[in-house]
DNA sequence: CCAGGTTTTCGCCTTCCGGGCGAAAACGTG
DNA sequence: CACGTTTTCGCCCGGAAGGCGAAAACCTGG
């Protein structure tokens, strides 16, 4: 989602909501408070920070230092926002404001790990879906084709996906139809990957 | 490393080294200024952001925001550090001033995630070392034993590791004596983890 | 110089997970 | 009721983590 500017500098170009941040907040409730201002997005379904973006030159006039942050919300969300504002499919892009370009490549890079490491994907997905529908989340956010069978089989052996035992009403050109499934649990976790000798079951440094 | 507060707040307490930034500086720049001028380590293998840590009462006084990084040296590496510096074993620290030690915990998860799907080891190591030393290094960051037979299977599998055909010497109580390795690269890279359907051989996003 | 202890290294085996493929199931339509 | 479509399931393969024990290569003491 992203605002198109108004004034120089940077008039017409299109950069990421975000604002100064207040003397009794810290960084995460700042950006809470303006995507709730601003445009209409109250309920993220995810909030990370990204990394911090300080190079002296990033924007023109006094220095700036910016926090920037990764935030999802379910794909079925569609907040009321300004005339200024819009969405913008992640893989066709305007031209962008500052050094914002670069924050959202790290914020894509950063989605597409996740969602292959951990259950990051039910921030996306609304609260229940088909394997398909799922399958076009995943496929958007990490750039490729996925197969949906393997898609839901690694999902599953997981232990992170549940079918609900509801289907979903079919398309007009037929079809079998498709089951419904939800996330088990809506909390990030991560899957241990490979971890080099795993511990004893149970030791591990907290977080 | 850590050093020892001389004065109010947190006196007598130790706290992580870092400072202000700079007016032509970004905060990586700045981290390696304030390493280079404070403490003398002005080779580090391995630098990366952590995260800001901006609760408004994290210090006393005026607001102050704080970008936290993991930086790595080389086990062998032996700073001239001033008198009131000193290296701490990671698993019996002294009592850290204002939320340093949150920042040390989340500095300790991140490298161990990162040992376990990278080859970061690398900024651990020596330039060469037994499977023993690097056994060691792996244990004392990730908080548990480790195999050597699996650590070097696994880094070998995965590329990471080579013998430099050198042995070396065998200790007063004998044994076979152990071969030297390196590691192939000390860039870091990710071990591509299990991907959800890799993508064709080629396409990502960069980075 | 040989027996016994120590440390490292190697090979074999098992289990588990990602990945591909094709058949079967369950719907529409002509 | 035959046919196309979409989803789902089962079967198989390869590769990687993980465990275990034997073999290799060194020391020391008798």
């Amino acid at each position: 989602m992203l605002w198109e500017r108004a004034r120089e500098p940077h008039a017409h170009r299109w950069s990421l909501p975000g604002g100064g941040l207040g003397a009794d907040e810290d960084v995460e409730a700042s950006i809470r408070r303006q995507l709730a201002e601003k445009v209409d997005v109250r309920q993220l379904s995810h909030v990370e920070q990204l990394a911090v973006f300080s190079a002296p030159t990033r924007v023109p006039g006094p220095r700036v230092v910016a926090t920037a942050f990764l935030g999802l919300v379910p794909s079925d969300t569609d907040p009321v926002v300004p005339s200024d504002t819009a969405w913008h499919p992640v893989d066709a892009l305007p031209a962008t404001a500052f050094d914002h370009e670069a924050i959202i490549l790290r914020a894509r890079h950063r989605l597409a790990s996740k969602l292959s490491y951990t259950n990051l994907g039910f921030a996306l997905a609304p609260p229940s879906f088909t394997i398909s529908a799922l399958r076009s989340l995943y496929s958007a956010a990490l750039g490729y084709k996925v197969s949906a069978t393997n898609l839901q089989r690694v999902l599953s052996r997981r232990g992170l996906l549940e079918p609900t035992g509801g289907v979903a009403p079919v398309g007009p050109s037929g079809g079998r139809p498709a089951a419904l499934f939800r996330f088990v649990s809506r909390e990030m976790r991560v899957t241990d990957p490979f971890a080099v000798l795993r511990p004893p079951a149970g030791r591990s440094l907290g977080m």
